[in-house]
DNA sequence: TTATTTGTTTAGAATTGTTCTAAACTGTTG
DNA sequence: CAACAGTTTAGAACAATTCTAAACAAATAA
């Protein structure tokens, strides 16, 4: 019984996966569903390409390094994940692509997203004459106290 | 007369440079007073270790790369520069050490500092239990109208 | 179905920004 | 000035990421 529901939601996410692969124009090759599977699993995450591939080769996955960038980048052109700008040193995707923002823990690296009716930028500024907005980006970094 | 006044200022300048670079603990090297008068010599800039480089050797400056690495990394240490996160390809400095954000137009990759009267984050959001905040980071990317 | 085309994966090489190493050099202190 | 500690440098090393080109798999045509 769980074991068929399981296998049931696997079916669901699986095509679910198929059809939002598809819908960006990207073949559903295996993959793209094993890297969607973990990225689009119900929670929100932020990765690296280095931690996605860790993940993926101790669950079993076969798949290069190469292909988890290759798709990471392809996800976040096609509005899948989002970039987050953390750390000169490496790039964090995160699958929480809507408005929002993050703290970012200076002491154990943690990287969580602040609820976004928590946050906002009541006044923008001024902006340069002829320019809009393409996005905004507040990162807090927080550290324990004391 | 022109002349002297150059060479009075630089002097100046030269003078609470070292006092600058002392204070914070670093000896007034050439190098270092060279790269401090083309970064401290009155406007804000934002700079990468190439671009000011580049700019160092344009200008008959004998200093190499990692000398530039350096300084930029000792100098934001001891507070003198502040790093901005643009772009995680390369990395920004920033003269300007006061608390404030930036604009980033992402159609030219020119990076302005937004006035600090011009945003601020009224209801900063609840953080984490034990944590206080280290710093905040807000970028508005921005690009052409139409 | 099979054949053909087009997109995808991959290992490994290449590239790029940055840091490291160790030897020569320079500012500072006694 | 001598001696020490800090600094600079070329070049090697490194780490994250992208590129290359050959093998492969999905989509499409026949």
């Amino acid at each position: 019984m769980d074991k068929l529901n399981t296998r049931i939601n696997q079916n669901d996410n699986c095509q679910s996966l198929t059809y939002k692969l598809r819908g960006v124009g990207l073949r559903a090759t295996r993959q793209r569903l094993d890297i969607g599977s973990l990225l689009f699993s119900g929670k929100d995450r932020h990765v690296t390409a280095e931690s996605l591939h860790d993940e993926a080769v101790a669950s079993g996955m076969k798949i290069s390094l190469a292909t988890i960038y290759n798709a990471l980048n392809q996800f976040t052109d096609a509005g899948l994940l989002r970039e987050v700008l953390i750390d000169p040193s490496r790039t964090y995707f995160d699958t929480n692509t809507s408005s929002h923002h993050h703290f970012f823990n200076i002491d154990n690296g943690q990287l969580t997203d602040i609820p976004n009716e928590e946050i906002n930028l009541p006044g923008l500024p001024n902006l340069p004459e002829g320019q809009i907005i393409d996005g905004v980006d507040i990162l807090i970094r927080i550290k324990p106290e004391v």
